[in-house]
DNA sequence: TAAAATAGAATGAATGTTCATTATTGTCAA
DNA sequence: TTGACAATAATGAACATTCATTCTATTTTA
């Protein structure tokens, strides 16, 4: 039945479909465990054309690759334009991103895989691309309009985004059970408290203690 | 000359030159992209060898995770029975593991790899093991012992070392340049910060305001 | 001299890639 | 609207290579 074959097939387009196969097999299972024959049982495409699109495996990790990151320097963009305050600006990153570990955990994962220069080219660490570096530039630029203490900016940047990023990979290995939107004040508050400046509470006492 | 040659004889044990040669390839290369034939000439050992020891690649894999592991285990230990405040102990792994850093990063390298459950069983997760469960107990004992203020156990943990491993990475992948003793007592005081308790700070400010 | 360890050539299964063939889509003259 | 034709895309069987592993012969050790 020619009619009901038509219905059934898919209607994605067939670059999305090996992407997004090919997504869900490198997270589940790691890229170097993935064969090109699975991504395209998977997507129901043919092995020829991964090959027209892509050019091969390694150019449908690549594709993803910049993909994802500019996805992920989307998210930072829209932040930045959409608060004024750097410390805002931070605290926004870490919730839109937790957010997304839930709704989008897939690409999350991919994103922020530790070990992209395994199968990506040498030097494809995350923190060198685009979102990262003006992660980077977010943080240096509340220490010095002083909404944080001044410090190094690897030590401020990796005490805020490493926690992050910690949490969200014990979140999607299955460790932490609970979706992290709920963990994200408490987050905030103990990786931001070693930043802040102490004088607002300090003060605060101060003023309590004097009156 | 077969004295020549037997004097030229690498005299370690062929197990350990094995163990040696895969660490360094796993951690440059990455698992999947060293065949046993490397390890083999790397070690100067046969693929007989090899397969007699450990019984194949992923044999190899899993001493050298074991062996880490109990490598870390036994750094924690030590510090553990050295010091008596949870909140010393918590610094002086991270102090020892930054040293570890510099003078053995290879083994720092592939015990904080982020994927082994790609290469070895399904839930090879560095947090399930032995030493990383003695740390989250640590840090609880602090937060009981009221050294740390109370919070969720995964937040703290995530805070503390979660950016201590972001910087491992970074200086491991070369974009920190600096050694990273150098880093770590402005680490420890932003880390701790937001997780120590105010009052000491607070209460000399207040007992200077009002003298 | 028996047992254990080492050696490395040979094997075969897995897998990334090619390419000749088929299908689809778009274009334009009749 | 139709039909012819060209260009583009899709297909999958066949290929070539890599690589973990096996196995028998040899050497070393006890």
């Amino acid at each position: 039945m020619p009619y009901l074959k038509r219905e059934a097939e898919n209607p994605e387009p067939i670059d999305c479909r090996i992407l997004t196969a090919a997504l869900n097999l490198f997270v589940a299972n790691g890229y170097h465990n993935v064969s090109v024959h699975e991504i395209q049982k998977l997507g129901n495409v043919s092995i020829g054309s991964i090959y027209n699109h892509f050019g091969g495996k390694d150019g449908i990790a690549k594709a993803l690759y910049d993909h994802i990151i500019n996805e992920i320097d989307e998210l930072v963009d829209d932040v930045v334009s959409n608060f004024n305050s750097p410390l805002k600006q931070v605290e926004e990153i870490i919730r839109q991103l937790f957010e997304h570990t839930e709704s989008h955990s897939n690409i999350i994962a991919f994103a922020f895989h530790a070990k992209h220069p395994e199968f990506l080219h040498e030097d494809a660490l995350i923190c060198k691309t685009a979102p990262f570096i003006k992660i980077r530039d977010i943080v240096e630029a509340a220490m010095e309009q002083d909404e944080l203490r001044r410090t190094n900016t690897w030590v401020a940047t990796s005490t805020i985004f490493g926690g992050m990023i910690r949490m969200i990979q014990l979140r999607l290995d299955g460790v932490i059970e609970e979706p992290l939107p709920e963990y994200y004040s408490m987050l905030i508050d103990t990786i931001l408290g070693g930043l802040k400046k102490q004088e607002t509470n300090a003060e605060s006492l101060v003023i309590a203690a004097v009156s």
